[in-house]
DNA sequence: TTGATTTATATGGTTTCCCATGTCATACCA
DNA sequence: TGGTATGACATGGGAAACCATATAAATCAA
């Protein structure tokens, strides 16, 4: 199994929407680009047209190609595809890594998610979301919400078992 | 079955938040790491987003692919899932055991925990934890109180029976 | 079985490199 | 030619590699 995007971090959006990309984050970046070499930069996708969630989300390219491959396995022309297609296909873009470890975050994907002088990165597994600070505080925050309606055990582990056995 | 993290102990925190591994839990993270070889260190995975949980988790690498490979299995866009890699994805780190056996606590989760001078690590099977070494003891207090309300025989073989009756 | 030699462990300190970020220079397009 | 995007350079702080030492445990030899 690939290495996964963990960890949560913010980081400084410069006046051109440039940003640092959390060193770990580039290292799943790396290990996720069939193109990739080492002393070079990796490519990634930006998804930025995920309906009613306030943030960016960020694949490496082998992941995206997964997904890919999983929507291209659904029917032509079901409404699923098409939507899905827009969504993930025409609503994202290719981005690079520069050679600081930076990338740019263009003042359109700024403006959805609110970001201006700070973003934060936070860890997803196959891939990561870019949040506007605050907005993640509250998101998180409607989590743990969330998470007290799931019975006594507050336990992430205990939601996975009951997941499993009602699956 | 993999060998398992069991036994506690207390080890110093340095300045810098490097901290000893319990000897025998290196042993048990060497063979839970799929890239490890003789002669070399392995790698883990700290947890700390537990909600209510006043300590560190740790996990070898192949333990936490198990868990990232049932969280994955999970519909994508549920809530459940979303919570899950949250908790158990973003709020967590890769960290890695150096040369002398340690690795680094960084400041944030030292924070977090309470830690300070010492940490006392307590094996729990397929994790361990780590914890503020006065909070560990507040914790264990707790379990025996609770153990003194589960009838007359206060003994973890017989909880086991009844438990085991019980499902 | 005891003493000597080696190995593993726990911990402290120092140096080097990497990361995050700011600033400037250059290319490019309108 | 001015504004914008992109690449190159600079820097301070922090993390990771490196080196060092004391103690404990294990191995070996006589």
């Amino acid at each position: 199994m690939p290495k996964r995007f963990r960890g949560e971090s913010v980081h400084k959006v410069d006046s051109k929407g440039r940003v640092s990309i959390p060193a770990p984050f580039r290292r799943v970046l790396e290990e996720g680009d069939p193109d990739w070499v080492s002393g070079a930069n990796p490519n990634l996708v930006i998804v930025y047209g995920i309906p009613g969630q306030k943030c960016l989300e960020g694949f490496s390219i082998r992941a995206m190609e997964g997904v890919d491959e999983e929507i291209s396995q659904l029917p032509r022309f079901s409404k699923a595809r098409q939507a899905l297609e827009r969504m993930i296909n025409t609503q994202s873009i290719y981005a690079q890594v520069d050679e600081n470890g930076r990338m740019v975050l263009p003042a359109k994907l700024r403006n959805l998610i609110g970001v201006t002088g700070e973003a934060t990165f936070a860890g997803m597994g196959e891939k990561f979301q870019i949040w506007e600070p605050q907005a993640y505080e509250d998101d998180m925050a409607g989590i743990g919400d969330w998470m007290e309606t799931q019975g006594e055990e507050q336990n992430p582990f205990a939601l996975l078992d009951q997941a499993r056995q009602g699956g």
